[in-house]
DNA sequence: CGTTAAGTTGAAGTGAATCAAGTACCGTGG
DNA sequence: CCACGGTACTTGATTCACTTCAACTTAACG
């Protein structure tokens, strides 16, 4: 159980607006829409639907925030990202294939509107304008898979992972006099499995960190002061 | 320069089909999509955008392959995947950025029609039946994306990972009563920078395996007998 | 037949996983 | 109130898979 309050799920989580699909139709074309649409609500941890699972509803996230990851058999798991309110879950899928191709879990307890494909499919070709919407949605997944490529695969050690996705954090909080503010209430469990690494390599890392005076942290909140000294660290140019 | 016929760039690539954009077009939408776009001519190794560089065009790929990669500015590079004909290149990115996110270069001589991407939205919107296509495409994308995460992140070691990708390759091909065959072109580099491993790791481990009498080579096709044991040895359940 | 790129193999070094032991924190129930 | 249990975090020791460097072979092409 974690005891902070927040989420920390900055960067990897996609936008951070309100806004969600329904609100961005046109009259007509929101009035059937919510009417097709029906509301759950989910505990905290809840699982919504497991990779290969065969896909029957496309999601959309009113309330919460749901964690997609990539599991595999042997028991490994990488974080993909966390969704926020707005955005939708299994769409890509629902076009391409029959089953679900990541996991999605509940971190906080959720509302979350759903609508059988078919109907969706359905809703779509009645209303070839929303397509626009199922766009921005998709880039937004595409967005978040590619950002994790560059994660696991561009950068060569532990140290330059971590960094790399600090500084990610960080990219969102402007920058204050004292120096770039993030807030990160992931487990050290949790951010070695967004990147790839174990979580005792996480740990020491950010004591490394700390000890060389690139990182200060006061519970969920750290700040890095010097920038570029941390990313001269990691090798990072 | 590949001395070898063909390409071998199997499941790594997207759609096998010949259908491109156009076709899946209705004829007015087709007619209006044909004016707008113009055709280039690319030699083999050409580079069409870099990653970070300023969008201006989405292409089509009418005829040849495109090699899709993510580079680091410190050298290091993962390949995507490649592009087969009738797939789109930078759509993704028009949608969301003025940036292209990955690089695109020509494996073969290609040829490639472009449309300035404001063109391009602007005849999306006159005929939103045809989002259908570009949700299609973005599909494809997002698909690859998440494929290539899975290899970089789920395989703990450089064998499981290097087997997954032989795997795959197979996938496409139907296996014959010798096993299953695969026809593979990439140079051991290329083969590393799919699968984020260094190029004599990809040598010695196909050495093993051979000398394990799990792999077969002759030229640039390779069988596999035995699927299980080699999963197996590479420690996949 | 010389040149260049690809593949091969060995030796050395190391980054990070793993294993293991111990600490800190919070909530619960006696 | 304090002992208890669970989770997260910390730290050290050990091990090993992989990278890197370097030398060498093979193959393809003009």
């Amino acid at each position: 159980m974690r005891h902070t309050s927040g989420t920390g799920w900055n960067h990897i989580s996609g936008s951070q607006g309100r806004d969600n699909f329904s609100e961005k139709l046109s009259l007509e074309d929101r009035i059937e829409f919510e009417s097709i649409r029906s509301f759950s609500d989910y505990p905290a941890e809840a699982t919504l639907f497991v990779e290969q699972q065969v896909l029957d509803n496309v999601l959309f996230l009113m309330t919460g925030q749901v964690k997609l990851s990539l599991n595999s058999r042997a028991g490994k798991r990488i974080i993909l990202g966390v969704a926020c309110p707005g955005e939708t879950l299994g769409l890509a899928s629902a076009f391409s294939k029959s089953t679900y191709d990541v996991t999605a879990e509940t971190v906080a307890p959720c509302t979350i509107a759903s609508i059988a494909t078919g109907d969706f499919l359905g809703f779509l070709i009645r209303h070839p304008s929303v397509y626009i919407n199922v766009v921005r949605e998709l880039c937004l997944e595409y967005a978040r898979a590619c950002g994790q490529v560059r994660r696991l695969g561009l950068s060569v050690t532990a140290s330059a992972k971590l960094v790399r996705f600090l500084l990610e954090q960080c990219a969102v909080t402007p920058p204050t006099q004292r120096g770039s503010r993030l807030f990160c209430a992931l487990t050290h469990t949790e951010i070695g499995e967004c990147l790839g690494i174990s979580r005792e390599t996480v740990t020491r890392l950010l004591s490394d960190f700390r000890s060389r005076e690139l990182l200060e942290s006061r519970g969920s909140t750290w700040i890095i002061s010097d920038r570029r000294a941390l990313e001269a660290y990691a090798g990072i140019e």
